[in-house]
DNA sequence: ATATGTGCAAATCTTTTGCAAATTC
DNA sequence: GAATTTGCAAAAGATTTGCACATAT
């Protein structure tokens, strides 16, 4: 979906044929299930965010938005993305801090995926899998833990860049 | 190891008995064999990251080693952690920034793990299983991704947590 | 009308850096 | 002795906050 991702297929049958297929529920449509009050600004950042063509940080988000708005502020920024943290409708990563210590943010998916991050070329790639799936699930069950947000970030060499010599 | 510390038993057979003790590896003896220069803070530091019976964060480290060479600087530490990440003998965490933004650094262990967080109480636990193996080789494989780093971080609410009323 | 959201500017927190002096091999 | 490491103090980068004003329901 995002420009540099690479889905993987099912490793495991046993579900779904589309079951690696990443989709993005309305974050509009759950900020009204849940009753979250609505301001144009809000409107304009929840859109952006679920529209995104790749990862978002704080700053670039800012930046989209002023084009549209250009009275939006930097703290209503941050304090939409701690909402929808908050509210579970977005995922805070770190993509391994290829480029400081800054986070990056995307609409949560129908499944949870792993980001794989090339050190050399700054390529992110996204991973999906039933095993994924069935460690999540042995987590929760052994630990008697309700997972609530699970992150799996993996940085090191992409295909490509190993190929053109480390 | 770490006080908090669950560490799941294997759940999968088909590996050596001990598969599921995490064992960290001599960070000096490490540290030696890849020709490292070693000053006396530098060990005095990975001596403490090396035994720390939890989590550190920069600000805990610098103080613990304060306590035994009050000269030593916030840049020093800051500097050996970043030696120590780049050569891949600690690994950073998050821990879900249950207080923060700082990262927490750990001896990296003979097997990668999970850390679950739980956002009541705290806790951090430990979770070392064979699917994780099996998740890691599989992405390797699929996406011909040459692996360095991996982190997997949960986050939820514990067993105790929930029985006390979410 | 009341509760909630926003801009602004300043503060906070964590981490990084330039440089002269000290240390290691 | 040459190269590397350290302390210091300042800077940088990301995020948060207090408060007066504006907006949504």
């Amino acid at each position: 979906m995002f420009p540099s991702a690479v889905v993987a297929k099912e490793s495991q049958l046993g579900r779904s044929e589309n079951d690696h297929v990443i989709t993005r529920p309305s974050l509009m449509k759950e900020l009204a299930a849940q009753g979250v009050r609505m301001t144009a600004q809000r409107r304009l950042l929840v859109e952006i965010i679920q529209n995104a063509r790749r990862h978002l940080d704080a700053a670039k988000l800012l930046e989209l938005a002023q084009k549209q708005e250009p009275e939006i502020d930097r703290a209503t920024v941050y304090r939409t993305l701690a909402l929808l943290k908050d509210r579970g409708l977005i995922d805070e990563l770190d993509l391994m801090h290829l480029e400081g210590e800054k986070h990056y943010y995307e609409a949560r998916t129908n499944r949870d995926h792993c980001h794989m991050a090339c050190f050399r070329c700054g390529a992110i790639m996204e991973f999906v899998s039933t095993l994924f799936e069935k460690l999540k699930r042995e987590m929760a069950k052994q630990s008697d833990f309700q997972i609530r947000v699970v992150r799996l970030e993996v940085g090191g060499y992409c295909q490509k860049c190993r190929k053109e010599g480390k």
